[in-house]
DNA sequence: AGTGCTGGGTACGGCAGCGTACGAAAAAAC
DNA sequence: GTTTTTTCGTACGCTGCCGTACCCAGCACT
């Protein structure tokens, strides 16, 4: 997995989804990335000067929702691409928006125009947005599974576990509350199942902050609803 | 499941994916479509002969789920595509699979090979994959609020409404129990709330069939769950 | 030190949907 | 017409999660 040195020195490699397209297509959208900063529960979907961006995430992690209700749909991070649906044009602008989940996160972003300028130069990026926008669906499909299979600790484990995917710290700056709301549950149920993954030393919590310590048993527990992301994905496109 | 004969004079335009787009790209899908028919259960994901199909549904209903577990994922009928995944090369083949819903139903198709020589020769034509795949991957996000928002009868009244503006007729063939196995839950759930929505004169129920009676009431009942289709997605795209 | 606020711990009744199970009726097979 | 299979009707106890609610512990601000 192209994911290139996680430190600086930053080139759109940072961002999976850039790092994944063919030098032709990179050189492409490079000179047109801007780089922006985000603090928890900024709104990706609007810039704020009315540009319509696109984003591809680098150290920041979105979360998808509705916009008339709390309760988290999807999750992109670094390896993928916020605000796709902006380049099909202003009827596809659905209800959906995302919101930054934790305090510090940076961004690559693109115009839209630039995007769709992209786009229409070069039919493999065109593939490539596909290929992401499908393993998206994909993404979607088991959080599906895992809301009507698996118990709610299963879905809190396998939520924690893509989270982690995206982040490359051990410790989530997270509290009970938010976490609540991304999985449309009640506050006290986090914090219930958080004591039981804490008992199987799964993890620790402090106020406000939640500590990774097996990675593995948490996964024992997600079991189905958690897919590990595929390195290969991203790198083998057609043609 | 023979090609079979071209009864009526149906074009492809029958299939709303390929209705939306431009004549351009219409003439460079229309001379490699085949014109298959299926029965309920077909699987479409893999084609008999071992060649690689993408689908154009036209009188067709096809649900999409994982292929390890019954419970349904996605549902995919006239106005969009099956298989898409497979234009994206092999890795990114995933665990879903695509099943018939009901008897008789017809398709287009074309070859995955035929299906990426026209993307690349066509950006517009990807960046209308790329529309579909955006309304499909907004579906799923539908259907999750719907899992943990609504009631078991919400998502009920939301799944049939969801098949009835993919079929001509109010009459559906289903099954108490195929309807079970699609939204996951006990046929016992199924007939029992399809009993309350007969009390309120929504539908009709006999052996193997529904019938629905009050569109408007079984949407008052889905509340937010159901998201109606929108025609101008397939019809505006970029440039 | 005092005050206020956010985040976390704990409790109890309630209920939607589950697992299981058994029987009846309609259709199909013989 | 009789047997077999599919589909549907109905019941009972169970449990995971909900709604609500109250209190306590950190932390910030003054």
């Amino acid at each position: 997995m192209p994911f290139t040195t996680p430190e600086d020195g930053m080139t759109g490699l940072a961002n999976g989804f850039l790092a994944s397209l063919s030098q032709m297509d990179r050189d492409l959208l490079e000179p047109c990335l801007l780089r922006l900063r985000f603090q928890s529960g900024d709104l990706l979907t609007h810039s704020p000067d009315e540009t319509r961006l696109v984003y591809f995430p680098v150290t920041l992690v979105a979360c998808v929702q509705f916009a008339d209700q709390g309760s988290g749909i999807g999750m992109v991070g670094r390896e993928g691409i916020v605000g796709l649906s902006a380049v099909l044009g202003e009827p596809f602008d659905d209800a959906m928006e995302a919101t930054v989940l934790m305090e510090g996160g940076w961004s690559l972003a693109i115009t839209v125009e630039d995007l769709q300028r992209a786009c229409l130069a070069s039919p493999t990026l065109s593939l490539s947005l596909l290929g992401f926008l499908h393993s998206y669906s994909s993404q979607l499909g088991w959080m599906i599974r895992a809301r009507d299979r698996g118990n709610f600790k299963q879905r809190l484990c396998a939520w924690l576990l893509m989270l982690h995917d995206r982040v490359d710290s051990d410790f989530l700056q997270l509290t009970h509350g938010s976490l609540a709301v991304q999985l449309g549950v009640r506050r006290a149920s986090v914090t219930d199942a958080l004591h039981i993954l804490e008992g199987e030393a799964c993890l620790r919590c402090s106020r406000g902050l939640i500590s990774l310590m097996d990675r593995a048993r948490l996964r024992r527990n997600a079991g189905r609803s958690y897919e590990p992301p595929r390195a290969d994905l991203v790198t083998a496109l057609p043609s």
